[in-house]
DNA sequence: GACAGCCGCCTAATCGTTTCGTTAGAATTC
DNA sequence: GAATTCTAACGAAACGATTAGGCGGCTGTC
């Protein structure tokens, strides 16, 4: 008899689920079982497959696996602008989620452009993500019939759609903008601005909606000049706080809709001379990460990024494996006040 | 003669090339050559294939695909910590990168942990990546033989591990200590501190010992119990400084070794009630991300975060396409010093 | 002792591509 | 007009895994 030990291969190529059967001496479909534990094998058998595994450093193709199985164990996660820490969080959580459930994370970044985001749910379909998770940047009216729902799953986080059958996990924005302007009004300010985003993003106008009503709740009303809208970007909002905050002809305070606007809001601040919230009370939505301990801290509504994300992916896995067929659904989030020290109340 | 045109699958089940060569009324060679333009196909059969790719929406499989080639089309990137904004920007560089030469992006975070990250390994073999971008977080003596060499190709990123052979792009820490060093000394400071990463990571390590060397240059050396080292966390780095920093027998200034880390700090001094510049001088290496605009702003050194992980994608690349055979080799940036205000002369 | 039933394992088909080797026909040469 | 080369397209064999179906051999029953 001779042994004719098929030695750690030292090509480099890696080893197959042929090698394996052909070192332990059984089928392929044996390899499998033991593998997937997807059939009852002897011990015997048992024990040869799992030592010719750990002797030849035997991992199973995953190409090949996705190809008989019609599955990649890919999720995809698309979001708008990676520039943005807000999406950092989202991508730590949505690794760790994914992490977890033997998935792993392929990330995107459209830059707010919905030509990238096309060719990016192109992209997503021809690598066989088995899901998507999407901060979309589009208005509802851009995008085509089936473009969101075909195969494969997926979800929408933190932005909805309007008119969209798709899973979506959101926050109450409306409420949001109404918190922050709640309280600044409660600190007498009556000539409020705001600085948001685009007005086709549900995030934008809903944030700017809920800004607007506080004020009328209370019997005042936001000048035109006073609003502005644009892209979710810090230079964006740089840009626009330099042109209302110059001269002397300007709010007494300003509701920003996200964090990274907030940031560009308070360097045009720097630049202007003017001091928060001596000055010029500020208050926003989302925060500016790492603003811990410098001043002035943030009065903000924030949301539970963590958990939205996860409540995402959650949904997202049970649609891929069909164990939720139900109607698509919308998980709305509630914001939550944080009052820090950039509003000052109105003398 | 019947026009039975194939009409778009209505069953949701992707065409496959044979649907195409069907449709085509060629042969699924065919169908491949035009795809790939891989042979040369008359335009007469190439109009009617890319017809039929048109009509019934043909995206090839990738799993077939790599299969097939052996390529996914992956590329794994896995980092230290994804809390930390630092890598953020370097899954933004590197996602735009990939993408641009058709490459999709796989994001792990080992979260400074040696057993995720052999995990991952593990991961992204099984997945088939076709290259690996790391920030590895172990010692050198941490990495079984092989483990960084073994396919596929892989390159470090940020951090170098001493005594593997694989490529890595880096920056010179001990440059990056000695020049925050020497401005803090140049402002009169003597006695400095310093709060940095672990010692058996090259970055924690090299950044110490140019600040020691820098200390020494001027006929000083630190104090021991100034120096303190741990993860490169900003929790550590806030227990770290309240612990250094409490009491009157402290330094006049710190060099603190990363972004996060230079955050604690900032906090840390606010709960003491530490005012930065006037109670105590701080420097750094890396930036807080959106600090601009707030103050203090932090002196530091920067080094191009962005150009680096593209230098790495690059090298990387080539090796995956065999291009570059040449033995492994190491690429130094080199940091830069930003002066902010978060530093005071010693009176 | 014959037969049914189950157990444990194997053979072979299959997933959707790419690609090698082949072939029919056209173009060129003598 | 026959022999040769070229060309464009095709047929079929991989790639590595899963899995339906099949087949010996054992146990148990009457």
């Amino acid at each position: 008899m001779t042994f004719d030990l098929p030695p750690k291969r030292l090509d480099g190529a890696m080893p197959t689920i042929k090698d394996i059967a052909k070192a332990a001496r059984v089928s392929t479909a044996t390899v499998s079982a033991v593998i997937n534990s997807s059939a009852f094998v002897s011990p015997e058998l048992r024990g040869r497959v799992e030592q010719a595994v750990r002797d030849l450093g035997y991992v199973p193709s995953r190409a090949a696996r996705s190809l008989r199985s019609g599955r990649s164990g890919l999720i995809a996660l698309s979001v708008a602008d990676l520039a943005n820490p807000f999406y950092a969080r989202i991508i730590r959580a949505a690794e760790a989620c994914a992490s977890a459930r033997g998935y792993a994370l392929v990330v995107f970044n459209s830059d707010e452009n919905r030509d990238s985001e096309t060719s990016i749910l192109q992209r997503v379909q021809a690598l066989g993500c088995d899901g998507l998770l999407i901060v979309p940047v589009g208005a509802p009216s851009e995008y085509a019939a089936g473009e969101l729902t075909s195969a494969p799953p997926k979800v929408l986080l933190g932005r909805a759609i309007e008119g969209e059958p798709v899973d979506a996990v959101v926050i109450d924005n409306f409420s949001a903008g109404r918190q922050a302007t709640e309280y600044l009004l409660d600190l007498g300010h009556r000539r409020i601005g705001s600085i948001t985003g685009r007005m086709a993003i549900s995030t934008g106008r809903g944030r700017l909606d809920g800004m607007i009503m506080a004020m009328h709740a209370r019997g005042c009303a936001p000048l035109e000049r006073d609003i502005r809208t644009g892209e979710f970007r810090e230079e964006v909002a740089y840009s626009a706080a330099l042109d209302l905050l110059r001269g002397d002809d300007r709010p007494t305070a300003l509701y920003v809709a996200n964090g990274v606007m907030a940031l560009g809001v308070m360097r045009a601040l720097a630049d202007l001379g003017l001091r928060c919230p001596q000055d010029i009370s500020i208050a926003s939505t989302d925060t500016i990460a790492g603003h811990v301990g410098v001043s002035p801290r943030l009065t903000r509504t924030e949301h539970p990024v963590a958990e939205m994300t996860t409540e995402a992916v959650r949904l997202l896995l049970e649609r891929i494996n069909g164990k939720d067929t139900s109607k698509p659904r919308t998980i709305v989030f509630a914001p939550s006040l944080i009052v820090g020290d950039s509003c000052a109340p109105l003398l």
